[in-house]
DNA sequence: GCTTTGTACTTTGCATCCAATATACTTAGT
DNA sequence: ACTAAGTATATTGGATGCAAAGTACAAAGC
């Protein structure tokens, strides 16, 4: 018989309680500081405690989630400072992955992130933010994955994941001439990008994490 | 009343258990590849599942081991190419450490890495690789301390566990030649991080860095 | 009235139990 | 003798129960 892919439903209760429980911290349904009560938790979703358990213990190593020790675990307050640190950390590896990236790089992968860009564009024109966040997200998870480097992608997007909170509120106040620019940004990468010289590439994809940065940062000290 | 220290028992039993599992790992009782049994270490520690699970979950959360949905957990086997994946993630990220860590330098912190150096020559002239290669790792977390990055610090600490089996079997493996080399490339650094220059440090940790790549990716070749 | 101790309640952490699934082994059929 | 199905066993995933630690509130003493 022919090999065939192997299936993997890897449908566990706690994956999806965490999956959940991430979209929640994610959309601000739960707040930073939030104590994170198993028991409440578990009656919600209609599930035991286990399962809860487990994916908490996830949230935590991803750093979504603090835990005092039987005290419980909160939703992480994140501060100014760390906002900084994640973004300084993504600029170098994000850097990184352009250089892995580039080095795969096809007509096909160009395409696909024009398609992206285009998309983004008559997203930005409709004023839709919902969806030029998804294709925002989906044009950095290609750039990712072109790469090619699994640990690298672990790290890079378990940061972006600690700061989902923020990058969605911050893009649901864009105004339109932001929204616009933010298109345009994408495209010039995509432009560099074809161009195929590395260092040029990496400076630019610099640029673009640290222009994010700035906005993300005046929408925090705006919340202060 | 004054004000004390806050006391953290941070003592769980499943802490306890990943502390154990990630020290068989590094220490190489517990093979890439081997399935953990919850039930067996349950037994072997004396404790219920639960807490092995916890501890096998955290240690899934830090790419030691990797889980095959209703099969179980294996501890995970390192290709060569994941080992050159977390060295380039480290050397960019030791740089940023290097960076933030020169700001906050002091001649405590010289005299304490020269101590730590110091240390690390007599232990090299006595030939002990173990003596030495944790005064290597005290090395590094100093610098990660000083750099006052949580967030720097907890990604790099946790690439470095990543390997750390890879590096205490190559340690074991170091010719006296080695070690002495090893022991002046830690000085050549205190003496560049002293000099305050920070491009110049930088680029000085970062040869350290890709050094003990070259050194782990020989013995790693070896092996195959 | 304020502080401090004592008590009731909440919540975590660990253990055990049960069900579902995957694997290994055995047996039957060709 | 080899393949295939069926069964037994091992192991994970989830539910529940219980004890210990922590928290909040109330009562008593100053």
């Amino acid at each position: 018989m022919q090999r065939l892919e192997p299936i993997k439903q890897s449908e566990n209760l706690s994956d999806e309680v965490a999956r959940r429980l991430r979209r929640a911290i994610r959309e601000g349904h739960l707040k930073p500081g939030t104590h994170l009560v198993e028991q409440d938790i578990a009656e919600q979703f209609r599930v035991s405690r286990m399962p809860v358990r487990i994916a908490i213990q996830k949230l935590i190593d991803e750093g979504l989630v603090i835990k005092e020790p039987r005290r419980g675990a909160y939703v992480h307050t994140f501060s100014s400072k760390e906002l900084d640190e994640v973004y300084s950390i993504r600029v170098a590896l994000e850097r990184l992955v352009v250089q892995y990236a580039l080095s795969n790089w096809s007509d096909a992968v160009a395409e696909e992130l024009e398609c992206i860009v285009e998309r983004m564009r008559q997203a930005a024109s409709a004023g839709d933010r919902q969806a030029g966040f998804e294709l925002d997200s989906r044009f950095h998870a290609i750039l990712w994955e072109l790469s090619q480097h699994a640990i690298l992608i672990e790290v890079v997007s378990s940061l972006r994941s600690r700061i989902s909170r923020f990058l969605t509120e911050a893009n649901d106040v864009l105004s339109p001439t932001e929204l616009n620019m933010h298109v345009e940004a994408h495209q010039h990468l995509v432009n560099v990008l074809k161009q195929g010289d590395v260092e040029r590439a990496k400076d630019a994809v610099a640029d673009h994490i640290l222009d994010a940065h700035e906005r993300i940062r005046a929408y925090y000290s705006y919340l202060d």
